[in-house]
DNA sequence: TCTTAAAATGCAACAATGTTGCGTTTTTAT
DNA sequence: ATAAAAACGCAACATTGTTGCATTTTAAGA
């Protein structure tokens, strides 16, 4: 397996992203990181984090793909199953790591990832 | 309410998507048109028929966004409550009608569409 | 059936997002 | 110090979705 480094640009925008309370898209973290680096280089750090699973990637049903912290204890092959919430009103998308979500499912299928995002208002629009 | 009208194209894409197993994505929906419209056409389309609640939009965390004919009754203010699975291998998006999930979030969010999306090796792939 | 306004369409142009190739720079191990 | 691998910047490209506008089609009423 090819080996990845730390290089000041990564440190720096995974500082950014470990900081935010709400999951970033790729122009957010690119407006935080004020010209720290090209905007391909943030593509592929963010590849190279979700990787190494410090990170992971929300796809949100209106389109938009947004970025969060993984905040499980760095073990490998885990599963991010908790609710994602994608407010309509501020778009924020924050991670609610404490509501795991319960299924069942034909046990012919095998589950490697689940990606759970409920869309509505989130408590800080809800009047 | 502007009310919508059912034309020569609306009618065989969603007779296109109705008669799938699997969700299709706009270029899937494209090909199998075979220049029956604009592209742009088809993308106006596609909204209609979400307005109008006979198709749905399935985001899959790999960020391709796939329509799928809805299976429920034809009822106004509707959740699609039920689970959609994403082979990575075949890359088919399948609708699980019949699987719905449960969980619990705090009462201060209001949830008003739900996206869950199950990602593995779908029952063809599995062996 | 004829008339007419609204809705739908085609086309071109644009915008947003993500990817690839390649020459250069930086990092890390020897 | 040297060398190989990894990361980077930049330009170019690809894909996906949107918008404006002139033209055509649809559906409803006279
Ligand atoms: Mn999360
Ligand atoms: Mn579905
Ligand atoms: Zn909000
Ligand atoms: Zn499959």
């Amino acid at each position: 397996m090819k080996n990845t480094r730390n290089t000041v640009a990564k440190s720096a925008i995974l500082e950014i992203i470990q900081s935010s309370k709400v999951a970033l898209s790729h122009v957010e973290i690119q407006k935080l990181s004020e010209g720290l680096c090209d905007r391909v280089t943030i593509y592929r750090i963010l590849d190279r984090l979700m990787i190494e699973d410090v990170i992971h990637k929300i796809a949100t049903p209106d389109g938009t793909v947004k970025y969060a912290a993984c905040h499980h204890k760095h073990e490998e092959h885990h599963i991010h199953n908790h609710v994602h919430f994608s407010c309509e009103k501020c778009h924020s998308v924050t991670c609610l790591d404490t509501v795991k979500p319960s299924y069942s499912i034909p046990k012919d299928y095998l589950v490697k990832e689940i990606n759970f995002t409920l869309s509505g208002i989130c408590k800080d629009c809800n009047e």
